[in-house]
DNA sequence: ACAATAAAAGACAAATTTATCTTCTATTGG
DNA sequence: CCAATAGAAGATAAATTTGTCTTTTATTGT
């Protein structure tokens, strides 16, 4: 369904919202211990979502990654959009680039359906919300 | 959502399926042709589905692929299961191995309701149905 | 039996994704 | 201002997926 970059973004914002809630910030050593993923790959996932303003990120001692109220604003679709593209919203379920509501492929109206479901699950799942989950339940972060 | 390798078989199939309606083989070739792919990437990947059952081969001169009753029954779920797995019929939408009913993801239950809208959709989708189109559409097979 | 045909199989190569390692830059506290 | 800290960035490498090429095996019609 996504790109495994794209679940390590994932899980790796959903530990942060958790772990930050407070206001704090959290170092990248800690994260990738806290999702189980390698140390400098999650540090490229999340210095791309920090560029692209969907999470925080502050140098230097005491520094480290946090979301700000704008951030906790927005949805998991906007990370999945940074990372992994459009094609999980848009794409042919079959590949096929020509696949449209005019051309459709054989299971274009189906995967339409699902197509619709998945975004708006992701749409609809904000950051906030994992900051404000009571029993955070971090274990089943990790794989 | 599936793998290159099992869009081009999916693909491959539904396109036997609607070429071989009347009993009859079809070549590699004309099969690669017709999707628009690789001609040795689909054979490989249409033998194995041979092996498997899910379609049937012939060799020699006028040999090729076809499918028989029992193949006609099979459908879209069995050629994703041979090709990709069983990832998107019971894999966590994180890539979380220990993802469960007893120890959910954040995500568990909402993707669960897409897993299972993915699966009844594939496992509804018989290959016949395929053969008995009217209308078979076939350049919107190809990408 | 023989030559032609077409799928099967195995080796190899390119491309992409995933992961690692090293160096650079910004920030903090003393 | 300096040393320590921690993210940023770039280069490199491993693994996986995707694609290509060559040889083998089975089948057919003559």
């Amino acid at each position: 369904m996504f790109s495994k970059t794209c679940e390590y973004a994932i899980r790796g914002v959903i530990f942060i919202a958790q772990k930050t809630a407070d206001g704090s910030r959290i170092g990248i050593k800690e994260v990738a211990a806290g999702i189980d993923s390698p140390e400098h790959f999650i540090a490229k996932i999340l210095q791309e979502l920090s560029r692209k303003g969907i999470i925080q990120s502050q140098k230097g001692p005491t520094g480290g990654f946090y979301l700000d109220a704008q951030s906790r604003k927005h949805t998991l679709a906007d990370i999945v959009h940074v990372i992994d593209g459009d094609q999980i919203f848009t794409g042919c379920g079959l590949g096929l680039k020509q696949c449209s509501e005019t051309k459709p492929c054989p299971l274009h109206n189906e995967f339409k359906k699902i197509r619709d479901a998945i975004s708006k699950l992701l749409r609809s799942t904000h950051l906030g919300e994992f900051s404000e989950q009571l029993e955070h339940k971090l274990v089943f972060l990790k794989r």
